[in-house]
DNA sequence: CGATCGTCTGGACGGTTGTCAAGACATTGA
DNA sequence: TCAATGTCTTGACAACCGTCCAGACGATCG
């Protein structure tokens, strides 16, 4: 185990295979969801056999949590770029929804899983852990945008982060949906939407009608 | 078939059982969900054993289309008399909001079952007719509550069905999960949220920034 | 009353799933 | 070199799924 000629310590090698397996089976999970993807198929989309999940993996649940906090790390800065480069309210807005709309089309099938799993973790408590952390992840990301925003232009936010988040998020899955089952054009509204809501999530400081219902 | 004392036609009979098996159903799968929800549990929480599903039923996803479509037909006007009632913008706001938070408590599991079913819809394509024509009634839904928020305020809507739609929905789902997942208080913020988000749909007429992007 | 039809039951079938264990292979230690 | 340890494959197991079917039950009608 001191063998200067090996870099990768072989406790860490294990860490490496699991890591390429859960990112392996996340694009299965994202081509199936989580109820078709069996364990074979997420093996056979791989360079494994079926039995070797159960080697580095407990459970099926262990997986699915694994690749979960997995795509939540690729997911949690996506959009800082577009924050630090604004230089104007409008900028940001407009720059901010076109990167969303990016987001849509590039990563459909990693986004209709999140929905999948979220929507798995109203019924099976088991989920809800890993779920509601990767939530609060989004929250925070939406809400560095709207800080930004209200920043840029000389406002404050009236709304707290998670109805900030609702709301986006709301117009992000229906765009979802519609990019999937319907016609291209769905996503067309989405990034005009963006660019409404903005705007009202803030207001001139001093002349806000509300307090932020939530404080940060 | 003639006989003049038995009021039910017999092949009404038919499709009364068939309406009596899906509405136990629908129970079970909020309960389940759409993944876990097997014929054989569907049939133990009925009247009839799991045989008798394939006798009113062709398929399973025959019997799941028809439970979707029969909830869509509890839900399309459950805010009409919210809307025909209200006199002022604010008390419409404040009762449909109320309202809202009534239906997350009372009805909790078909709301997470309808998002499930169309979380799945992202993935077969078999659900997208049933699922989208549900979507589409929802979002009808919405716009008459806006529409009528627009009309006491004096004002005219200045996003679109779609948006109006999603922005609500964003919000309701949000609070959904917190009510299914965590502490009782996850309702609070839904009710001033849906307060704050009306006056930001509609402008006073004439004064509009915009016009609507999405003409009815 | 006996026959017929619609209704419903319980069991069986092939297929798939998660899980596990026994053994093959490779890589590394003394 | 040989043994040993970690890695991976293959096959098997029990449980469950949707689907189908032979037959029982009961009401209706000639």
């Amino acid at each position: 185990m001191t063998s200067a000629a090996v870099r990768r310590t072989p406790a860490e090698k294990h860490e490496e295979r699991r890591r390429a397996l859960a990112e392996s089976a996340l694009t299965t999970l994202g081509e199936l969801g989580y109820a078709r993807a069996s364990l074979r198929e997420i093996a056979a989309n791989s360079a494994f056999s079926h039995g070797v999940v159960h080697y580095y993996f407990t459970d099926k649940l262990d997986l699915i949590v694994t690749c979960v906090r997995q795509y939540k790390a690729t997911c949690v800065h996506r959009y800082d770029g577009v924050v630090d480069e604004a230089t104007t309210p409008d900028g940001l807005a407009r720059a901010f929804a076109s990167a969303l709309v990016r987001s849509v089309v590039d990563e459909a099938p990693m986004h209709r899983l999140w929905y999948d799993l979220r929507a798995q973790a109203m019924f099976t408590d088991e989920l809800r852990e890993a779920v509601l952390a990767i939530d609060a992840t989004l929250e925070e990301m939406v809400w560095r945008v709207v800080e930004r925003y209200a920043d840029l232009a000389g406002a404050a936010p009236v709304v707290g982060p998670a109805a900030a988040y609702g709301l986006l998020d709301g117009l992000f899955q229906q765009a979802l949906l519609g990019h999937l089952t319907a016609r291209p054009g769905a996503l067309a509204p989405l990034e005009g939407e963006v660019v409404r809501l903005l705007p009202t999530l803030v207001a001139p400081v001093g002349h806000h009608r509300h307090a932020p219902l939530a404080p940060p």
